[in-house]
DNA sequence: AAAACCATCATATCAAGGTATGGCCCGGTG
DNA sequence: CACCGGGCCATACCTTGATATGATGGTTTT
């Protein structure tokens, strides 16, 4: 497991902006309302660091000098991680806001901004955050067990999570039923399903679900 | 069936604006690209009418004399409906436009906006439209099914989707499994399930899985 | 009052699923 | 080489599920 850190007690706020007085403020700001803090001056400084796992939501200024703001936050939003981003930025406009919510930002304040909005901001990130490492737990252990499976097993998963008999399943594979049956056992075991209807919600959060045509179910 | 109106040629953009010239000229720009288009003064003059249900889209302006484009929009959030929005405004700031985004608007144009922006929302809008009125309509097939069920019907289904036994079942409900096999049969052929993992997904769809806690299954 | 529907249960039969035991073939690894 | 694990199949036995037939009692609607 790499992400199991504990965002137990404070959760870690990154701050992202090229201004080295915006980041001490908003580093004393945060900390003195009990946030863990790590400053930035650019996006590479962050992504080098091993914080961007830990993070609870990342403050990104759109002006960077260099880099933009808004195409590392699409950046990141490529990348699988979907953590929290709150916009920045001292010289914002409607087209750059519409854009970063649609990206996904929680949310776009012009600076200088009031502390009140941020802290807002900081604890709606922190809420988004939590949903996301609950999912990105769940899905990852299903993942995990599914990844254990063999090719077999994962053939006969599809077929029966699709709602195939047996014997149908046993037909599409030109397999014996007996065979399907074993391989069907070992996999609720495997995948730690006590019934197929665990396994059914299971193949349609991996989505891993056989599509069956209604003209062959035979 | 109240909404089968057919949105198959002509998609139908409602216009929402205080200003009767902002009105004719989106009127007849969005016409000469071959959208169906009615416009309102006012968010009453649009809900009295019975466009809404058939609308494609809306585009709403901020400002509106007496009433307010982005308190309307989320009161149409409220409401079930998702209608896709575009929100305009000639006096639009960045609050303004994440209060919008954040209530599901498409996008969030400054007046005097370029005839491309609109119609590359527009287009947005539309498809967002199409998607929504295909979930709708899944969903409400599948509701006016689950609405068929008996009392007792939809306890079994939502204990048998929850993955427990017949017997099971049964004992839950201090009925005999006879019984339980019966009503499992009804509802399997009124939700028109073609086996248990189809009732499954539908069970998910329709958020109807009993909770089922891990120490009384027998 | 009759009809329609819901809910309940029984008996009986058949299909499907679950599990155990045992065997065979193959390919990769210590 | 010997061993292990995946994949395959068989027989056998038991449980679970599906379905039909038949029956009783209640409620609501016509």
């Amino acid at each position: 497991m790499t992400g199991s850190v504990a965002a137990s007690a404070e959760s870690l706020i990154c701050v992202i902006d090229d201004d080295a007085e915006v980041r001490g403020s908003l580093e004393s700001f945060l900390r003195s309302c009990g946030y863990a803090v790590r400053t930035f001056a650019s996006p590479d400084a962050f992504l080098t660091c091993d914080a961007a796992d830990a993070a609870a939501c990342l403050v990104l200024d759109v002006q960077l000098g260099d880099a933009n703001g808004l195409d590392f936050q699409e950046q990141l939003l490529g990348s699988d991680s979907h953590l929290p981003v709150i916009l920045i930025s001292g010289h914002g406009d409607i087209p750059m806001t519409v854009r970063a919510m649609k990206a996904g930002a929680v949310t776009f304040l012009p600076k200088p901004f009031e502390e009140d909005d941020m802290l807002r901001a900081i604890a709606e990130a922190v809420a988004r955050d939590r949903e996301r490492r609950a999912k990105r737990n769940e899905s990852a252990l299903l993942r995990a067990r599914y990844d254990g499976l063999t090719g077999r097993e994962r053939d006969v998963m599809g077929l029966v999570t699709a709602g195939l008999m047996n014997k149908q399943i046993a037909g599409r594979l030109a397999l014996s039923e007996i065979t399907v049956k074993i391989h069907r056992g070992n996999l609720m075991r495997k995948m730690e399903a006590e019934s197929l209807a665990d396994l059914v919600r299971m193949a349609e959060a991996l989505g891993v679900r056989e599509a069956v045509s209604r003209y062959n179910h035979g």
